[in-house]
DNA sequence: GCAGCTGTTAGTGG
DNA sequence: CCCACTAACAGCTG
């Protein structure tokens, strides 16, 4: 459940379900994603409840009554399970039973999810080094950090410690979008372009987020709906074949007769 | 069997 | 310091 539109889902998710009721018990799985000793979570967990929650890039916050926030990333394959009944879900990583016996499960079959304890939203970002989230980023921010930056385009909107939010797929939405290819440095870019790129990023996330949290799919228009058809799918602008390459270490999909050349 | 995947991080190297 | 790339993590899918 990986990138901002999908996590600002979860949040959705979350707050439908599961503010303002006290958490009786706490079942803590897999060491392996808990950022601090189980025991810790388990300590601040019981008797407490949430109270409210807030989405920075991909991390969800969830704020608690007494002492803190706990933290969510998603990781691949994370995401939220509340549930009445009484089976555990599968790879269920953290349980939480509420005192109405409803439950939620944060669940990861990869594991590569994290749980984490903070004082607040405003010192895990900096102590994470998270920068600006991607949907409440300035024209001027945004353009302030391409200034002066050699690598590549697609390199620079997934980075998180610089914008946060923007993972693999949705920066090959936005490139296509903006018929830029992936592998343009961003010094090479006009200002046009840059700003083109900073419209799209609110115009992508805010489409795709809202397909998300209605459950629809996103636009026929979107390079997204192809991925899984790989290279050589068609291209919904033109007669292009979709091209697939390496960008940043990233699988990367882009159409070469709308994003033309670097 | 093998490669690849919406993510992050450590290590290497330019 | 900036940036690109790789491997690693772990389970599932094609």
């Amino acid at each position: 459940m990986p990138e901002l539109p999908e996590v600002a889902y979860q949040k959705k998710y979350a707050d439908a379900t599961i503010l303002h009721k006290k958490i009786i018990a706490v079942e803590t799985g897999d060491k392996k994603i808990y950022q601090s000793p189980k025991s810790d979570f388990e300590k601040l967990l019981v008797s407490n409840q949430f109270e409210s929650t807030t989405r920075l890039g991909k991390y969800l916050f969830l704020k608690l009554k007494k002492n803190g926030v706990l933290v969510m990333h998603f990781g691949m394959t994370g995401k939220l399970d509340f549930y009445q009944h009484d089976e555990t879900p599968k790879y269920t990583k953290l349980k939480l039973i509420f005192e109405d016996d409803s439950k939620l499960a944060f669940t990861c079959p990869r594991k590569f999810a994290k749980l984490y304890l903070a004082e607040s939203v405003e010192a895990f970002q900096e102590s994470h080094n998270l920068g600006v989230d991607a949907l409440a980023i300035s024209e001027k921010q945004f353009l302030d950090i391409c200034d002066g930056r050699s690598g590549t385009i697609k390199g620079l909107l997934m980075n998180q410690s610089l914008i946060a939010g923007i993972g693999n797929m949705y920066a090959d939405e936005v490139l296509f979008q903006t018929k830029i290819h992936p592998k343009s440095k961003v010094n090479n870019l006009s200002q046009k372009q840059l700003k083109s790129i900073f419209d799209k990023i609110g115009d992508v996330l805010e489409v795709v987020k809202e397909a998300r949290i209605e459950g629809k799919r996103v636009p026929e228009s979107y390079l997204t709906r192809l991925r899984k058809e790989g290279e050589g799918a068609d291209c919904p602008r033109n007669n292009g074949k979709i091209e697939q390459i390496k960008v940043s270490g990233r699988t990367t999909y882009y159409c070469p007769v709308c994003q033309g050349e670097f």
